[in-house]
DNA sequence: AGCGTCACCGAAAACCGTTTCGGAAGGTTT
DNA sequence: AAACCTTCCGAAACGGTTTTCGGTGACGCT
């Protein structure tokens, strides 16, 4: 009466072999679609493998010939939101190729980014997708890396280094664009914390666009907080002014906007139309009326980071950062 | 002038051996501690091998002892936001252990899990944890599988498999009994889609706390989605009764009852008190007043599958569900 | 029949970086 | 001189896979 055992020994190659009653070189031949082998006999080994449901050892392989087929994943915080699809985009494009994903968390802390590097250069993944946690550049992983390392969200500040960013400036520039060609006028912003690139960058992009149609923003950037509650407070000061748009730096900032409208009876979108940014679906999945947002396309960052690291390990990759350009994703919040 | 390559071949134990004019052996021996060697030879062995940055093949470790020192976890969608502290709580729990983690996604999908699994296999992870994507049991992976195996969120079928599962009964009674705490006597029940276990487990759990202190329920369970639309909806038919709490299955139904009590000029917390579950910190964000929830300690529950996953490598976990209770988290809407 | 060719297959080596085992050199104690 | 430490080294083992290379039998050609 043992506890029961996980017992069951891994299957190998010649478990495989003596089933089919060849050799183990045959065996592998077989498996690995080399010429040398007659059909019947292919046959015969292919079908004892899968009846054993045999898989080769990765790690006998990566020993001959250098390659693991692993790729270490170091993010800053899973918490996060943005975190995560770049993983699944990321996962995803890394699935297809054959290759899985050494996961780990350094929760904000350098010590403890440093020591799992030291842990995934000691597994000899393939490579590295770094995720940082702002958009603000951050410092490399260090000099003389045995693997090619990918940032994303965060680029590095070694130009020289393979980065995907996110294009907050565009970002701005594409939702107003979306209002005026839904024929607003009067546009207004409320944005998150001044600190942050992603807020300054996509005033910056809003700002252009506006310009180059002619046009003022209406009142400041009125940043604040990523909060709803900073949206609903910023309202007061928003109505002061003859407003028909409002460009909101986050999601839940726009959400924050949308409630305050409702309570002062204000129309959405006939009189004011709100966007926000991220197009995050549970924070949107609520709001009354449906928002319109900017999709960052994180997970299409995920994916790229994933190519430029393969790309990389094949000696085929420029560096320099790369930006992954936005889309508008149209809900009745603007009067689509 | 090329990319700057990093061809930087891994520097091996042969590399810093030579280069500290000792034998292999001696450096395997100089940097693991081992008795036999003189402090001197200690001390240039460690120094060449933190010039050259040496990191010890995990892999060639592994081939000796037969432990790579990595777990596979296998989720179903890391999109719901019940993987993630999962996810968290475990690579917590391994982190210290010195375990690495191989995450993949199957998205739901059955046949991407057993292809997951096999690349896990292949790659000899130590153990696995499955984390499911609702509460409902689900089949286990595999029979005879090689390694140890703990599912989480959803248990497995099989009862002799190792489970680590929310306490969504308790959950409920915690809900019950908190507001009873607070001096409610006329509580209602807002849930989510009835053919989710989570669901009608929190009813279950709730109506059997209301029965111990000799009370019932205001009116049905009232089943609908998770979305704060039906919280909003359900609200007219709360009302038609006399209610002075009321249970949501989800903090996005609580939120959605908050707006539509708010709305009807209904008083949180001094006519109606509200309740959620999941804890679910930016859907509580932006609640007025903040939500008191539940919260399911998914956290705790990934350190608990990773700690069980341990004890079942040295063959000592029972196997078998474990549940883990929730606690709740007081805030404005309860009257805390 | 004898020979060369060809397709197929198997035994054994190579492969990787580490740890460990047995032993050896040299000095010290008994 | 024997016994014993200390310190180090060479070589084996580890565990699977892939690869090399020589062998075997069938077959065609003269």
């Amino acid at each position: 009466m043992t506890t029961d055992a996980p017992g069951r020994r891994q299957v190998t190659l010649r478990d495989v072999a003596q089933l089919a009653g060849v050799s183990v070189a045959t065996a592998s031949k077989a498996i690995n679609g080399k010429a040398e082998v007659s059909a019947e006999t292919r046959r015969r080994v292919l079908d004892v493998a899968e009846r054993l449901s045999f898989t080769p050892n990765a790690l006998a392989r990566a020993m001959l010939d250098g390659h693991t087929g692993t790729v270490g994943l170091l993010t800053h915080d899973l918490e996060g939101r943005f975190s995560l699809p770049i993983l699944m985009g990321a996962e995803d494009a890394f699935g297809a190729g054959r290759s899985s994903v050494l996961l780990c968390d350094s929760r904000g802390d350098a010590i403890r980014e440093q020591h799992h590097l030291s842990t995934l250069l000691g597994r000899r993944v393939d490579g590295l997708i770094v995720v940082g946690s702002q958009t603000d550049a951050r410092p490399p992983l260090g000099r003389d890396l045995p693997v090619p390392v990918v940032y994303t969200y965060a680029p590095s500040t070694d130009p020289a280094d393979a980065s995907v960013v996110p294009d907050n400036v565009t970002a701005g520039r594409i939702a107003v664009e979306h209002l005026l060609a839904t024929g607003r006028r009067r546009i207004a912003h409320v944005s998150g914390d001044v600190t942050y690139a992603a807020a300054t960058d996509r005033a910056a992009g809003a700002d252009a666009a506006l310009a180059e149609h002619g046009l003022e923003r209406v009142g400041p950037v009125r940043y604040g907080s990523w909060s709803e509650a900073w949206g609903r407070s910023s309202v007061a000061a928003l109505l002061e002014q003859d407003v028909d748009a409002v460009v909101c730096g986050s999601d839940q900032i726009a959400r924050g906007v949308l409630d305050a409208l409702h309570d002062r009876g204000v129309r959405v979108p006939d009189d004011v139309a709100v966007i926000g940014f991220d197009n995050w679906e549970p924070m949107i999945a609520g709001c009354r009326p449906a928002l319109t947002s900017i999709d960052m396309n994180f997970q299409i960052m995920g994916r790229r980071a994933a190519e430029r690291l393969f790309a990389s390990q094949e000696g085929r990759d420029p560096g320099g950062v790369e930006t992954v350009t936005p889309r508008v994703i149209v809900r009745e919040s603007t009067g689509g």
